[in-house]
DNA sequence: ATAATAATTGATAATAGTTATCATTCTTAA
DNA sequence: TTAAGAATGATAACTATTATCAATTATTAT
């Protein structure tokens, strides 16, 4: 991969970023101080560094994707309130792909969890406002 | 819910079709016989027995939703090869909200598990031509 | 350094899947 | 049988994303 100014300033972005950013929340943070960057190149890069392993993509049914920048395999939460997406560590949850593909007889190259619920950000201020 | 030939079609339509088709795909199905169908029909009947329980809305991530007549949980496979959606039962997937419930602290109100492989159908195909 | 090449960029058009709009047509209950 | 509300068909609009393409930038061989 050849160096670009562009995919150094939006790696940079989502790992100064502990909110899983989308490709549109990477725009908005960039462009003031970089008025020539394009929606395009965000996508772009992206999606490269993630295809690459520099990042990792959280697709979010009905909803844009996000970029995390935590490379340690792991599963995501969406706040149904707030809409953040929060760190589930991956040894909360079973691994069970073996024990499927035995019962199903498909062979099952791999799965999505996402988890829903509300964040503890959200939790906590809804009993403040009660 | 008021009744209405269109969704009375519509839901037969994913009934009989064991397949778990699309919205496009119940349009194609029934447009050559009723000519007068509009998609957006289909699309918002889909949704609205979706939501009053009468079918399964089946996400799928960068792709159409997928409408499934059997009620009872369970959870799908993406075949990678042709695209169709395999049943796989409720029973051979553990439960594990509530321990990751407990372990992040998070109030988790359910969580989607979506699988990717090769369906039976795809597997022995594969071996045929080979 | 210089030129050739390959990759990347910005701007924007195009795409897929779906929802919104709105005038018209059904359904239902009085 | 008529009034109120739902549902419909046609199509515009929308969101998130990818494709296109000429211009620019990075790398490599000379």
């Amino acid at each position: 991969m050849v160096y670009s100014k562009q995919r150094e300033l939006i790696l940079q972005a989502v790992t100064a970023n502990k909110v899983h950013p989308t490709a549109d929340a990477v725009f908005a943070l960039l462009k003031p101080a970089h008025p020539e960057l394009s929606l395009a190149t965000v996508y772009r890069n992206l999606n490269q560094l993630a295809k690459c392993g520099l990042l990792q993509k959280v697709i979010v049914p009905n909803g844009a994707d996000h970029f995390d920048s935590t490379l340690h395999p792991h599963y995501h939460m969406i706040c149904e309130k707030c809409g953040s997406v929060v760190d589930i560590p991956e040894e909360y949850v079973p691994h069970f792909d073996a024990d499927v593909a035995k019962k199903t007889g498909c062979r099952i190259s791999h799965y999505s969890i996402l988890f829903y619920g509300i964040c503890k950000n959200c939790a906590s201020s809804a009993k403040a406002s009660s």
